[in-house]
RNA sequence: UGGGGUGUGGUGUAACAGGCAACACAGCAGAUUCUGGUUCUGUUAUUCAGGGUUCGAUUCCUUGCACCCCAACCA
């Protein structure tokens, strides 16, 4: 059973893959586990990514096995090596090692000896015909198809078409090999599938060796089948294919043991679309800034916003594999980033919205130290020191004039604890020309040092707070869901319709002096306001990765 | 329209070779707290529908219904 570092104290769950697995030991099917992780190289890793990974390396690694990367490169217009890498590079943040890293493309020799194998055994033919035509002749759901008048060829034209095909004889589309199945089945998939296409394009990785290359259907089961794949994890629009997975291995010399291919359900999140067409939308139109913007549910934005991959890990087991199509709510994955950070990041001062506070009664040019935890929850992360003077930055929600019920901070004539400092009491407040608090003014109780008063009295409320003499500037990056519905574009089908243009708020914010020691990608927490990542390039800089609850912002929300 | 898959609280996932429907998140109420955070306690709420078999059905049978996938030379 694997670990999660940080899931909730429960059980494993149980799921149908592992039963599946149990099950084919126990009858001897397979006496060992090999799984594979097989992304396509034309996108970036996204959250859905990172579940169908969990549960490729996860199975195998439960199981004693072996998982490999294998990159199903078997279209060359689309794929490029700028994407092999970032991937290898994400499954590695993530905290997989594949077994190896391999591509589809390595067995294009392969596939082809075994094309010419189907096509001798009078079960695979090459068919002149357009893909128009090809596609009219198909049929549809409940009408048979009509079989293509080149259907009937010879062996021997076929072998010699197939490897004229090879040879670069014929211009791109011109022909194609299908295999020779079953124009009528009522699974479309059996009417007699593509297995080659012409195309005249330069490979990543066999550069200018192949003008025909092979369909994923073709492909893919045999590339299980050759790495000695037992268990072969897809989602579930593989479903119907299947019947043709098993058709193709079962009338080829294999040299292993046949792979059982079994589906289960991709990961969808509220708030958040995964298609890379969408995905890459939202860039060319400016709404983000790139594959790493953090709004965005791409590994590398999740990292640049400082998710934690343990968390998302844990989260992946968590959530457990099904059949059923579903939708989990980010709060869920939110919760296991909230989770792991409240165990790990640090916690510092940071001031987003500053309003100057002035201790009257503060001796003139006064500088005091004060210790902090670096982090309650552990001890040993140790404290620091800030330093404490007359002249604050304030968090503006932290005063109001005119207080509702149930406000617990800062307002004339009520008392708060400065984290860490002292007691103060509120006096009373300065305005501008518009009305706008300019500086809250207060007094404070020199017998409170520390933070705890000697005669026992209470506050209801501890405030952050950082000494302007003192502050550094940061730039704070607040993220709002990219998506308002829940399921985007639930209600006129287009997601764009319910974009939140307005989901990146950047704020001007002052912090604590030990904020300046942060390193890049590290987390921390600004107490009381949520986790903010240090940026990877920009010094200052931090990314809301996400805000702590926020009872107060519920019992305003209750309140109207 | 033919084929395939799936239906369990608000969400997601368990249980079930027929025997008190559970876990987590969310919600609500309270306790603790130098973060309105964390933690702790309590609590609301579930088997798609009808019929059948049975002492007993989420589980077995049956008839419906709903949703998803399949008619790329994409994966």
């Amino acid at each position: 059973m694997t670990e999660t570092p940080n899931a909730p104290d429960t059980p494993a769950a149980a799921n149908f893959v592992r039963d599946v697995v149990t099950a084919d030991l126990a009858a001897g099917t397979f006496q060992r586990v090999q799984t594979r992780f097989p992304p396509e190289p034309n996108g970036y890793l996204h959250i859905g990514h990172a579940k169908a990974v969990s549960v490729d390396f996860g199975i195998a690694e439960e199981f004693g096995g072996v998982c490999m990367l294998r990159f199903d490169d078997t279209n060359p217009i689309t794929e490029e090596t700028e994407y092999v890498d970032a991937i290898v590079d994400d499954i590695r943040w993530l905290g997989f090692e594949p077994a190896a890293v391999v591509y589809a493309s390595d067995y294009f020799e392969q596939l082809y000896q075994w094309a010419e194998h189907l096509v001798e055994h009078g079960l695979a033919y090459v068919d002149d015909q357009d893909s128009e035509t090809i596609r009219a002749q198909r049929g549809g759901y409940g009408k048979p198809g009509v079989e293509s008048p080149f259907r009937s060829r010879s062996v021997a034209e076929n072998l010699d078409l197939l490897r004229r095909m090879r040879a670069g004889e014929f211009p791109d589309s011109a022909r194609v090999l299908r295999a020779k199945i079953d124009m009528q089945h009522e699974n479309m998939q059996f009417r007699d599938p593509v297995m080659y296409r012409i195309r005249h394009e330069h490979h990543h990785r066999t550069g200018d060796d192949w003008c025909i290359y092979p369909t994923y259907d073709w492909a893919h089961g045999q590339s299980d089948a050759i790495e000695g794949v037992t268990h072969s994890l897809c989602s579930l629009e593989f479903d119907s294919h299947r019947p043709l997975y098993d058709w193709y291995l079962a009338h080829l010399p294999l040299p292993s043991d046949q792979p059982r291919q079994t589906e289960f359900a991709r990961l969808e999140l509220t708030h958040t679309i995964t298609s890379k067409r969408k995905l890459l939308q939202l860039i060319n139109d400016g709404i983000v800034e790139g594959w790493d913007d953090p709004r965005l549910p791409t590994l590398r934005a999740l990292r640049r916003r400082g998710y934690p991959a343990t968390a998302i890990r844990a989260f992946c087991d968590f959530i457990g594999v099904a059949k059923t199509n579903s939708r989990h709510q980010i709060e869920l994955l939110e919760w296991f980033i909230r989770n792991e950070l409240n165990r790990t990041a640090l916690r510092r001062m940071a001031v987003l919205r500053p309003v100057r506070l002035r201790i009257t009664n503060w001796p003139e040019g006064r500088v005091e130290q004060v210790e902090l935890s670096n982090n309650p929850e552990n001890p040993a992360d140790g404290t620091r020191l800030a330093e404490f003077t007359g002249e604050l930055y304030i968090e503006a929600d932290d005063f109001m004039a005119e207080a509702p019920p149930k406000y617990y901070r800062l307002t004339p004539g009520a008392e708060v604890r400065l984290r860490g400092a002292y007691f103060v009491r509120c006096t009373g407040y300065e305005t501008d020309a518009d009305g706008n608090v300019t500086e809250v003014l207060c007094t404070y109780d020199p017998e409170t040092q520390g933070g705890q008063a000697p005669d026992g009295r209470k506050v209801k409320a501890t405030i952050h707070w950082v000494s302007t003499a003192h502050a550094v500037d940061i730039e704070a990056r607040l993220y709002s869901r990219l998506f308002t519905a829940e399921v985007p574009g639930e209600r006129t089908g287009d997601p764009f319709d319910d974009l939140y243009r307005d989901s990146r708020t950047v704020v001007a914010g002052k912090a604590e002096a030990a904020l300046a020691e942060v390193t890049p990608g590290q987390v921390v927490q600004f107490e009381r306001l949520g986790y903010f990542a240090a940026d990877h390039d920009l010094p200052g800089v931090f990314h809301r990765t996400v805000g702590l609850k926020d009872e107060w912002a519920n019992v305003q929300k209750r309140a109207r």
